[in-house]
DNA sequence: TGAATATTTGAGCATATGTTCATACATAAG
DNA sequence: CTTATGTATGAACATATGCTCAAATATTCA
């Protein structure tokens, strides 16, 4: 699991500047592996954007359906739908269908941890 | 602080479909000001990049100067430091200078618990 | 002072993102 | 079967993002 070492790296070809090479062995040899840093970093995206979030703010009191996601956010049905396909492709988010309508839930307890905290951050800015 | 209700629009020129009003009124209530959901959305989205993750995930342990994350990182000098006054504009990370060299450091105790959970959550998919 | 090192800044560019629109699909009702 | 309703999908477009490159600052050292 531990990343490429870049200072071998050092004074051949690149001349990379490195101040404190210790650090940066350690920090390398305990860095996560590229594709955790990927799958952490698809995460956070997701939830980097004013819509989503009011998305599944609201799913985190009850699941609801796409037209009133639409109604509450104040885009289209089709601009839900998409985001909620993100959310669902994370496995943030669990759909059931009701006849012609679908409702969707959280399907995840991390993301409720993740919201309080992030709120817990701007409030005690 | 609730929302503007989007119900009362309903019907009127824009003829927003809505299945349950209640609901959608209460989450329209029960919402985060839009100010908020901004700003909450840019700290998520601060996080949803593997460079920058790797970069906080490195000054976990200790602080450290712009060319030993550059190394760490394997992008350009430059690159870190466009990507540490970001961190730094939202306050997630401070400076202190010693000579020439900049040190960054965390500058905020709700980071560590954000990047932790979303570890759990990645690791226990 | 002048040269070297460490960092910052701004322009430019390729790619990613969020939205709407038009349209297709799925289910219900007549 | 036909029509209406709720949702999903794909194209298109404007904007945001992350990077590199070139150049500017800041600090140290000879």
């Amino acid at each position: 699991m531990p990343q490429p070492d870049p200072i071998e790296k050092q004074d051949a070809v690149n001349r990379l500047r490195i101040v404190h090479p210790e650090r940066v062995r350690s920090a390398c040899r305990e860095a996560s592996p590229d594709h955790e840093l990927a799958a952490l970093s698809m995460i956070y995206r997701v939830l980097g954007d004013p819509s989503r979030l009011k998305i599944l703010m609201a799913l985190r009191r009850d699941e609801m359906c796409v037209c009133d996601l639409a109604a509450l956010t104040g885009i289209s049905e089709s601009a839900v739908s998409h985001q909620l396909r993100r959310l669902k492709d994370l496995s943030l988010v669990r759909s059931r269908r009701d006849g012609q309508v679908v409702y969707y839930a959280l399907d995840d307890k991390h993301v409720v941890l993740l919201l309080d905290i992030g709120l817990r951050h701007i409030r005690e800015k």
